[in-house]
DNA sequence: CCGTCGTATCGAAACGTTTCGCCACCTCAG
DNA sequence: CTGAGGTGGCGAAACGTTTCGATACGACGG
């Protein structure tokens, strides 16, 4: 009699096939070797009661790990309309996925510590802190962060922000500029690390705002130091979205771009709808992504791991020119 | 002797304070009143311990819950290039988020289907089926799909994708266009509608070709079709981002949008980098999202839930105007 | 013919939690 | 003083899997 039945498990298998719970578990994960005979006397039981593999719930729990990897990333849709966060996104999961692994979206709230993570990826920029570190400290949960502050007993991914803002400070300077202004994102520690390369070359650069990745923010920034302040010739921008914005609301004031005004950003991402190629530091989203990953596998298996910062590249557009 | 020592556990707290597994487990979860004394007993003793809270393994197979719901998108990029997917994904993270439970993004490997998940969304508007699906539904994981096709078993939310394109077309024909063609997603549910929307409308609407919700693609596809055929009138867009790779390729050949050429799209999502607004039908994103989440809640719930469809808005902008 | 080895299988013990049912005790009404 | 009712606490049984150590058995070399 049918009814509502509860769903088969591993114990039903083994009894329907008149092998011990063992045998059927080793059946199935291959752990050790299995004859013949027996094997297909456990997969057909096991199709036979529809049986559909191991409860995850239930290996989970024997092996200690849920496959489970958290990336927190502040709010959402925040997070992800920088397109510089996608190909890096992309490249963990594949990673990740290659390796049995799942991405478990953290968003603001802080109940997501309580879920069953096998490691966690800061990836944060925005942010210098954020409410369940301690918690997921506490739990022993391996941290990998990106781009970050210093953290104790956490395996940081880093860039070279610092060199590349740097290395286009000194294109500028090549080409004449003296009089440059700075478009930061909020405090963070890629702000602090990339105004301070561009300080190396240019230290009483004004800052002309600071906001997060956004066009229309940056765009309105540059509306009012633009009005206010008609004398310098370059604006370097932590962000190539935001090099987009400034970049809009120069032409707007009849500006053009470079003639009129130099802009730079930071990231190396498609810009499609802008006619004009940026100048920019590209970042190797993908390698910062695969790095994450690989320091999260290596975390998880208990390996310590040595901190990463990888190289950016000048990459000169259309968007910069003589002073 | 301390060593590496393993992480304590409620058994560990519950010797430590002196009272029993069960009364430990009650001070944690509240599930039944536990005495003042005792509590306080539990709570210090789990302080001094280094106890953290409940393993969330252990939890997750005694409740048969593990609090992570899946969200398929196909390629991970891909999805999230289209600015109409974030909105709804914050939507759905938020609702979930509040309830404690996580979002696990599931790519394109079938992989993440063997991870414990209390339920799947299916939000993969460019494709009619999907590898795991089969698996997931042995398993009785709950599923909820976002404008997908028609399956058993599962719930589905979509929103009124034929009424939105037939009132756009009417639109169009109202402003006096007979020759009109579209520029269509690829072979989806929502393609489907959408086009029979317009068809109602202009039964003979040709076909510019179909691609992604991806500016430079469409921007292709509308330079090959303006080049061939200069007739029409208007070009009806299954998404914004197609209508403003459209209007770009047209201006870029010297049409004035709308005199010369009308351009509408679909999904109403923001586009601050084209000065122009967009004619479009605009979808309930947020509402879309809270509606998925709130099905996958009371699926998990084991209620059983109707499915959804949300109604559309037609909103005028200034990329159409008289033919 | 006996000792050894390797292979296939099995039983039992984890993994860490929640919850069901029961017991002991205290209080209060009769 | 006694029985009823309520409260706080306890023991034990799940939840479903993996894996360690032991056992049975056939083959093989001496």
């Amino acid at each position: 009699m049918p009814g509502p039945t509860r769903a088969p498990t591993l114990a039903d298998v083994a009894a329907a096939a008149g092998v011990s719970l063992s045998t059927a578990s080793l059946t199935f994960s291959g752990n050790k070797p299995v004859s013949e005979a027996t094997r297909e006397r456990v997969l057909s039981a096991a199709a036979s009661l529809g049986w559909t593999g191991p409860n995850p719930l239930g290996r989970s729990l024997r092996r200690g790990r849920s496959g489970v990897v958290g990336i927190a990333v502040g709010q959402l849709s925040t997070a992800f309309r920088d397109p510089a966060a996608l190909p890096m996104l992309d490249a963990v999961s594949e990673v990740l996925g290659a390796a049995g692994l799942g991405l478990l979206l953290m968003g603001d709230d802080e109940e997501h510590a309580r879920l069953p993570l096998d490691a966690v990826i800061y990836d944060i920029c925005g942010r210098d802190d954020w409410g369940p570190y301690g918690e997921l400290v506490a739990r022993e949960v391996p941290l990998v962060v990106v781009e970050g502050p210093s953290w104790p007993g956490t395996t940081f991914i880093d860039i070279d922000h610092r060199g590349g803002a740097a290395a286009l400070a000194a294109h500028l300077h090549d080409l004449g500029h003296r009089r440059v202004a700075t478009l930061t994102l909020e405090a963070s520690h890629p702000q602090r690390e990339r105004e301070a390369g561009l300080r190396e070359v240019f230290p009483r650069a004004s800052v002309v705002g600071a906001c997060a990745s956004d066009l229309a923010e940056a765009q309105r920034l540059a509306a009012d130091f633009l009005s206010a302040d008609p004398g310098v010739t370059a604006i370097v921008c932590q962000s190539d979205v935001q090099a987009a914005g400034v970049v809009l609301e120069a032409r707007r004031r009849g500006l053009d771009v470079p003639s009129d005004l130099s802009v730079a950003g930071f990231d190396g991402v498609a810009t499609p709808w802008l006619d004009l190629s940026l100048t920019t530091v590209v970042q190797p989203l993908v390698a910062k992504g695969r790095a994450t990953a690989e320091a999260v596998l290596a975390r998880i298996s208990g390996a310590d791991v040595d901190d990463v910062v990888l190289p950016v590249e000048l990459r000169v557009g259309d968007s910069t020119g003589p002073a």
